[in-house]
DNA sequence: TCCTGTCACTTGCATTTTGCAAGTCTCAGG
DNA sequence: CCTGAGACTTGCAAAATGCAAGTGACAGGA
């Protein structure tokens, strides 16, 4: 017997794209994981102020969706660095889609960092920021 | 002067893109749209049944963000047709990355039509499909 | 004329999903 | 012991979403 309904709601690949992503938060996240933050704070700390709960939702739903991975990088408060699985990292095209469209149609908005695509002659990778400004020395 | 807050959340174009139609189904009417549907009921009878409520609202919002336009093509029960404007259609890119994207990572979906793009070498463009008008009862 | 049907929306809720604030847990430092 | 920071949870109140049914204006037929 049938394959128990494989889609959510056609075959769409846009659909479904957007019932994995097509929310207000997803996108961000994976904005940010892709300019190099990794826990959570980081990730809380962005400008758009993700809440909290939703983030670890968002979370969890991105690593079901196998988009991201989480790696604890301490154990006994068992703490998580997050990153992008090459899922995840293709994602970049799509942001970077949305950074153009936005650019060039919402006046005012800007690129924060680069969104990593496959080649396009877009800026030139010469961003370096240090990480962790708040180095708590611990 | 008011503190006109230009942005929803962040001058990040992507917030701001996704503020726009970052939600399940607006992309979706813009799918449509691009793929030559017009009017309410076209829209309506999409695989994916958006419910009609969420269809005239997202109309609404969609026209209000400049990205489509509606024109009567009927006076007397006045009667809207549908169509997107060039910020509208530049949104083609970003539906041509879902579509990539959602191809690549989600198995089974497919492009149903082309998203229109600036220029890729994808889709020989050899879908050609007329409305039906039966549709229920199959 | 009256009845039926279609198209394009609206309205009324019930269910879900957000968003905000505050709370919990664990460990570090003083 | 006390305070504080980081990473989440929990508790609701406030939207947003989804479903079904309703409405208004005709077109077409009996």
């Amino acid at each position: 017997m049938g394959t128990a309904k494989p889609f959510l709601r056609s075959a769409c690949a846009v659909a479904n794209s957007l019932d994995i992503v097509g929310d207000k938060w997803s996108l961000l996240v994976v904005r940010d994981l892709l300019h190099g933050k990794r826990t959570y704070g980081e990730l809380a700390n962005s400008p758009e102020r993700i809440p909290t709960n939703i983030l670890a939702e968002r979370l969890k739903r991105l690593e079901g969706a196998g988009i991201i991975v989480s790696t604890p990088y301490q154990q006994h408060p068992v703490r998580y660095s997050y990153t992008l699985t090459p899922k995840g990292s293709a994602l970049g095209d799509v942001l970077l889609a949305f950074v153009r469209w936005g650019q060039q149609h919402i006046p005012g908005t800007m690129s924060l960092g680069r969104a990593s695509a496959s080649r396009t002659p877009t800026t030139p990778a010469t961003q370096r920021r240090k990480r962790g400004k708040r180095a708590d020395r611990s």
